[in-house]
DNA sequence: TTGCTAAATTTGTATGACAACTTTAATATT
DNA sequence: AATATTAAAGTTGTCATACAAATTTAGCAA
């Protein structure tokens, strides 16, 4: 039996003692629960650093740490000469991390998968907006498209950003908030693509405008299943374009 | 004039000079900007503490402090006596806090939302899956009918579970890393809701056994529109179970 | 070359101090 | 008495130093 063997049986009989965690994420999770379980709410102050450090037991550096972990995931704001106070979660910690995501892991293959969630949320979400938008949204949107008309046609960024505005606010007009939550990131990425579209392809601005109108034109109308239908009929060209975009760039 | 107007006067000349971020934030911004731009690599070792404190001129408590914060979200690891890596960005940080935020905001209002959000997804996904899935994922779901079939009729929580994750299987065979990313954080509140449906609803097991048979049968099959359908009509069917058992839940 | 040991390196935690900001309490003014 | 003003107290932000705990590195021995 080697040294080895002997070490590891010892290791077996008597495993490590290591708490895995450190002191200050420790104290995340201990507040973390706190908030899940409604334990403390949003806008309430919790007790002072000091105060807190003693409950703990630790220092104010292992606390400290803590607390900046977990306003830094958006569960705490801490005000300068104030305190600590528990926050709303805000959709924003969602889209952040999924805007972020995106847009480290955007490659080619990624980009399918981005047109494919695409076609299959939008068309429905165009429905239950035409049933559901305000005259508010109507509004919006009809201002949204006599902004694309009005733009100067060599500010690509631009349309690019009007662009993505069209489709979120008609994920807005659903009234679901969730669905501008899942969509938000995927259009955000939108305007990078979509300028290079609007630069090098010459009728994608005109192809645009018709969809986008008619699309509104739909929604206006209440017209559920003419609104699904146009926006896929919109999604797979804007594809097309974006094909062929992507056949002209390097790897 | 009064002092105070001198002294809004001179401060309108003299714009007070206050840096809103404080050093941790503005580190953290500094680093995540490295992040996002690809200068820093997954699994690239950053230099240590002490070099980053020369570096940015500050002192240790700021650069950690900032350095946690980046750990929170995923963006750094820490390892205690080696070093701090850049982590590539994991989908775990976005289905963390999209679960966090359904966690925390889940009411009958939020839980129609989700049910809409189901119904406008899982029967595109479901034909998706049906076109693409591998070998491999039709034996994840026979096991998992199967589970459910020998499931112990009065464990109503595995049997939430063992539902959950024939739905999230379906998701994986789509091989659209994107859908699982979205569906999971849903998914992951399912066993809290359908453990009560099938304690309190008599033919819930045997309607769940039926379609997801039904579901899986049409993928095997690979009819794309027939796994749409049958996925459609058993989350229609799931909702009303739902309803019934939130007419009966207090407020 | 391999395995062990010791030293050096590096992150984790504790403490004390002061700065910067906010809140509260006391004071002065009208 | 009500309202500003000011001072004091309270609270978070940052710095410096020290040591603990884990890992890595280098040196030594078999």
């Amino acid at each position: 039996m080697s040294p080895q063997d002997v070490n590891e049986l010892i290791s077996n009989l008597f495993p490590r003692i290591h708490n895995p965690l450190s002191l200050s994420q420790e104290i995340v999770e201990r507040i973390e629960e706190l908030v899940r379980q409604k334990k403390v709410l949003p806008g309430e102050k919790l007790p002072t650093e000091a105060k807190l450090c003693k409950m703990f037991g630790v220092s104010r550096t292992s606390l400290r740490e803590a607390l900046q972990k977990l306003n830094a995931r958006g569960l705490l704001r801490i005000r300068k000469g104030s305190g600590i106070y528990v926050t709303d979660y805000h959709a924003e910690n969602v889209i952040k991390p999924l805007s972020l995501f995106l847009e480290l892991n955007l490659d080619r293959n990624y980009l399918l998968q981005v047109m494919e969630i695409r076609r299959i949320i939008e068309p429905p979400v165009a429905e239950i907006a035409a049933a559901k938008r305000s005259a508010e949204d109507l509004s919006k949107l009809e201002k949204n498209c006599n902004d694309l008309k009005k733009c100067d046609p060599h500010d690509y960024i631009r349309q690019g950003q009007i662009d993505k505005d069209f489709h979120l606010n008609i994920a807005l007009a659903s009234q679901n908030q969730l669905i501008p939550i899942i969509v938000e990131p995927i259009f955000l990425l939108m305007p990078k693509i979509r300028s290079l579209v609007y630069e090098r392809i010459d009728n994608a601005k005109s192809s645009a405008i018709t969809y986008h109108d008619r699309i509104l034109d739909k929604i206006r109308n209440s017209d559920k299943a003419g609104a699904a239908r146009a926006m896929l009929k919109h999604l797979q060209i804007a594809e097309e374009h974006t094909f062929q975009i992507l056949a002209d760039l390097p790897a």
